[in-house]
RNA sequence: GCCGAAGUAGCUCAGUGGUAGAGCAUCGCCAUGGUAAGGCGGGGGUCACGAGUUCAAUCCUCGUCUUCGGCUCCA
């Protein structure tokens, strides 16, 4: 397999690079103590812990330098063993007492035990529970570190990296932890893969929500609202209503109901539905000044539509009984961990819940997984499927018959829906397994939107039930599915994927009519056309600025508006126009010219068709 | 929450221990314009907020808030 030897190669140069660095750290502070130093996606990192200096920026270019100088000699790196106790005297003869704690947990127990630093990445024989005995090093030239290895062969093969940024990272991923420097470079094996990758950032960075956000304003943020919660624009309010009708559209179709339900609640709610206990410290709080009872904030939906299941007896007859809504939720994040809309206090979920029999699962969650194929098609984003199932381990709470019977039905419909999918044991939620939806963005990036969760453990703490054939009590399972998943997030990875150019059917502006003159006649026949428009449920605006007609059309392609028309004599004369189309959606590159009934059906045509390129 | 950086006009940014400037945007006037920036002029700032040092603070110091890059977390 030429790709994982790729792979291979490509790690065990990303590895080198990261010994490089350390070498050339310690060359610049002798006295850093270095921490791990693994391979990550595009690169590498290592963390270090230099006493009394700071590393800025501007450092990258001598520790470059220095690197540079080392991959200059090219130095083979060469592996040799030793004991384990020996190593432990190493460490501490170096003054490396990171590297001295973990070859005494080694040693102790024979694995690393931070669970979250996978010991391979550390360069240390995987744990297993045996007594490790000896360990493995590589030295290049005058630096010499723990290691697994692989390495290249010497320290001149190893392709083009570049440092990027040095950030606060904690000794073990432990916040109690000292905190130390990580450095943190990409690589890769040709100039020209680094070069396309540092253009992927590039274009990333242009794509960024948060600036698209403010230049099309679509949203925006308050110091005295708060941090985390963001106020939509009128535009950015379209985006969210045509949305929000996309998704509850979908599930209208496989008979999902819309309900509404009240964004506080009692804590005792969330007492028995045990988020209590799980997330109490992000629940917001809300008191009455009347009576003694505590509120949270809902900071998610269930339990709300859950009461609602439970407001009368159900039948086997009833089921599946299916609830919608899009629901305003708030969780009260903690300050660094907000960015942007993908990850905010105050969020919308296109959430619902189907509480079905045990038989019913495959069936619901099948036209769960077509509606959201359906969803991300008209995205034109890729969807892969994660089957994320419980594995061998404690903390899985419901029956183990019924995970059984339920991961049986959900990989069923994976195989009989020829999904794209893979499973991941382990990854299941401690109430039930579920299928988590990846979708694939222009620029290749990978972004998890939405699940479909089974539950057991609700139904069972609510006491749901429904009346079987026989007249027997029985427990129904809940599935949870939200197909955007929060709105927000959602819409920070669109705006991101499509850059801001909204196809038609989300575009907060649709359509700009431009006129070429200040005169009356202009001018009136402009507001008719954008009348028209208008009921046909088009957004529609007439930019009569005093200004070149040049400068209007500039100003119409800055804000990513899909047809742009101008008015002037002609138009007037023979009621045709000429639409100018926005580059993205063209599939002819001649510009023709409609009548201007013709014009504005098509678009409003093509606007409930959810389409991203132009019928003209 | 933690480490680091930053906050000057609506936006992007320059600047100074003696209360501020550019481009774009906005508004007005002129040009009657034809598919990505026509010309001229005007308005607009408690220099994030609060305290301290100083004759004097936007600038120096401290605190608070917010944002950014990470860490950690994400039902």
């Amino acid at each position: 397999m030429a790709d994982s030897n790729n792979q291979t190669e490509l790690s065990a140069l990303r590895h080198s690079l990261a010994h490089i660095m350390a070498n050339a750290t310690q060359h610049l502070w002798p006295r850093a103590k270095f921490g791990v130093g693994p391979v990550v996606e595009h690169g590498f990192y290592y963390d270090v812990d230099i006493p009394g200096v700071s590393l800025s920026n501007e450092d990258f270019e001598r520790i470059e330098a220095e690197m540079k100088k080392i991959i200059a000699t090219d130095e083979p790196f060469e592996r040799f063993t030793m004991p384990i106790a020996e190593a432990i005297k190493w460490a501490t003869d170096n003054d490396q007492p990171y590297k001295a704690e973990l070859l005494n947990d080694l040693q102790r127990a024979g694995t690393t035990v931070a669970k979250d630093l996978d010991a391979g990445e550390l360069g240390l024989p995987a744990g297993d529970g045996s007594k490790v005995s000896e360990v493995s090093f590589y030295r290049n030239g005058d630096f010499t570190d723990l290691c697994r290895g692989p390495h290249v062969e010497s320290t001149g093969k190893v392709g083009a990296f570049k440092l990027m940024r040095v950030s606060g990272a904690y000794w073990r991923g432990n916040e109690k932890n000292a905190q130390m420097q990580r450095i943190y470079g990409v690589a890769f094996s040709t100039p020209k893969e680094l070069r396309q990758h540092l253009d992927m950032l590039e274009e990333a960075k242009k794509r960024d929500h948060r600036k698209l956000g403010q230049e099309l304003d679509l949203f925006l943020f308050s110091d005295l609202v708060g941090s985390g919660l963001p106020l939509f624009t009128p535009r950015g309010t379209v985006l969210r209503e045509e949305l929000g009708k996309f998704t509850q559209e979908l599930r209208h179709k496989t008979g999902f109901q819309r309900v509404w339900t009240p964004v506080i609640a009692k804590t005792d709610l969330y007492k028995a539905s045990g988020h209590w206990d799980k997330f109490g410290d992000e629940l917001f709080l809300v008191k009455s000044q009347e009576t003694s009872d505590e509120f949270v904030l809902r900071p998610m939906n269930c339990p709300h539509h859950v009461q609602i299941y439970a407001s009368q007896p159900r039948s086997y007859r009833d089921l599946p009984l299916k609830f919608m809504e899009n629901a305003g939720d708030y969780r009260d994040e903690k300050t660094g961990e907000l960015h942007g809309l993908s990850r905010v206090r105050s969020f919308t979920q296109d959430d619902s819940h189907a509480f079905v029999a045990e038989n019913q699962i495959k069936e619901v969650a099948t036209a769960l997984v077509h509606a959201s194929q359906e969803m991300y098609e008209v995205f034109d984003m890729e969807l892969k499927f994660r089957l994320s199932f419980r594995d061998s381990g404690p903390g899985y709470l419901g029956d183990p018959k019924l995970w059984d019977k339920a991961q049986a039905q959900i990989e069923e419909l994976a195989k009989e829906n020829n999904l794209d999918y893979y499973i991941e044991e382990g990854e299941a939620a401690f109430y039930g397994p579920k299928i988590d939806f990846m979708a694939t963005d222009a620029i290749g990036r990978q972004w998890q939107v939405a699940t479909v969760q089974l539950d057991f453990v609700q139904p069972e703490r609510f006491g749901l039930e429904y009346t079987d054939e026989s007249g027997g009590k029985q427990q129904p399972v809940m599935i949870h599915c939200a197909l955007l998943g929060s709105l927000e997030r959602f819409l920070s990875v669109y705006i991101e994927h499509v850059g801001g150019r909204f196809p038609v059917w989300l575009a907060p502006e649709q359509v700009r009519i431009i006129t070429v003159n200040q005169e009356e006649k202009t001018l009136d026949f402009a507001r008719k056309l954008s009348e028209r428009a208008d009921k046909l449920g088009l957004r529609v605006s007439v930019d009569n600025d005093n200004e070149s007609v040049g400068k209007k059309i500039r100003s119409s392609e800055v804000w990513k508006v899909p047809y742009t028309i101008v008015i002037g004599d002609k138009e007037i004369e023979s009621n045709e126009v000429t639409p100018r189309i926005r580059g993205d959606m063209v599939v002819n590159q001649d510009a023709k010219t409609y009548t201007t009934d013709e014009f504005l059906q098509t678009v409003a045509n093509e606007s409930k068709m959810r389409v991203t390129k132009t019928s003209f």
